[in-house]
DNA sequence: AGAAAAATAAAAATAATTATCAATTTTATT
DNA sequence: AATAAAATTGATAATTATTTTTATTTTTCT
């Protein structure tokens, strides 16, 4: 009989706290997240089960901000906006993504199965805080 | 007087270097590239380097492959290809990516001023390699 | 319950990047 | 060309994010 997967309390907790945020989460942001709740909880553990994840499909890597992988519970097709000052990670719905992803791989000979739209410039509410300083 | 910027013999190879390239150099690429013609360059002065280049808009990051940061001398507007095998980054000229940008920054209140595409998948070699042995 | 397999905590190890600082190179001035 | 001032660099140490390791614990299977 084959293995079910997903059967640790932590690995679910983990999961759940990536699709249950909209902050686009780093693993220490998981980790510190967790951490009350589960007072043993490793941040190996954290990092283990989220490139698992990851590798699995089940969760979207947005990018490295400022150093730090930021993942995605959100795997439908979307784009992403990151705030150059504060780091921030913002959905971006819509864009023909699947379409542009063929015509890529036909023109270009390889083939790619994904396209990260990634947009970065300043968020609405550091420019508010520009706006006050300046 | 003010002072003259990009006036050391190292700092210009290093821009050169990025530019000369289409392979999306990282600053370890630069590093092994340059030391043969600068026997005593620094992996430091690399990194300096490319970051103050990258800040000055001189050249642009592509993102981070196989964690390490990958640099592109050209800044005209064009997306990116990764294969997720070999990790090599190749340009895809095209696409309406500052109609985009104005269009996101509209919607969602944000100040988007770059828009980076990355498309993600298998490039045209490693398919070969992986039809030739499975 | 008890054995086997998988997952974990804690800590050490790695890898990429950044900071430090004395020495060198470059530029401005004489 | 000599010199002073400023910027840049090399070498190394320090950080930081992430991965690996291993003994222990949890989960599943019987």
């Amino acid at each position: 009989m084959e293995r079910r997967q997903n059967y640790s309390r932590k690995r679910e907790a983990i999961l759940n706290a990536v699709r249950g945020t909209k902050l686009h989460p780093s693993a220490e942001w998981v980790y510190h997240e967790l951490k009350p709740s589960y007072p043993d909880l490793s941040l190996g553990t954290v990092y283990r089960n989220l490139a698992q994840f990851k590798s699995d499909g089940v969760i979207v890597s947005v990018g490295t901000v400022n150093g730090q992988e930021r993942f995605d519970g959100a795997t439908n097709p979307h784009s992403h906006f990151v705030c150059d000052k504060c780091g921030s990670v913002l959905d971006i719905e819509g864009g023909p993504r699947t379409d542009v992803c063929s015509e890529v791989s036909r023109r270009y000979g390889v083939s790619a199965e994904r396209c990260d739209i990634v947009f970065r410039g300043t968020c609405a509410s550091c420019r508010k805080k520009s706006e006050k300083v300046g």
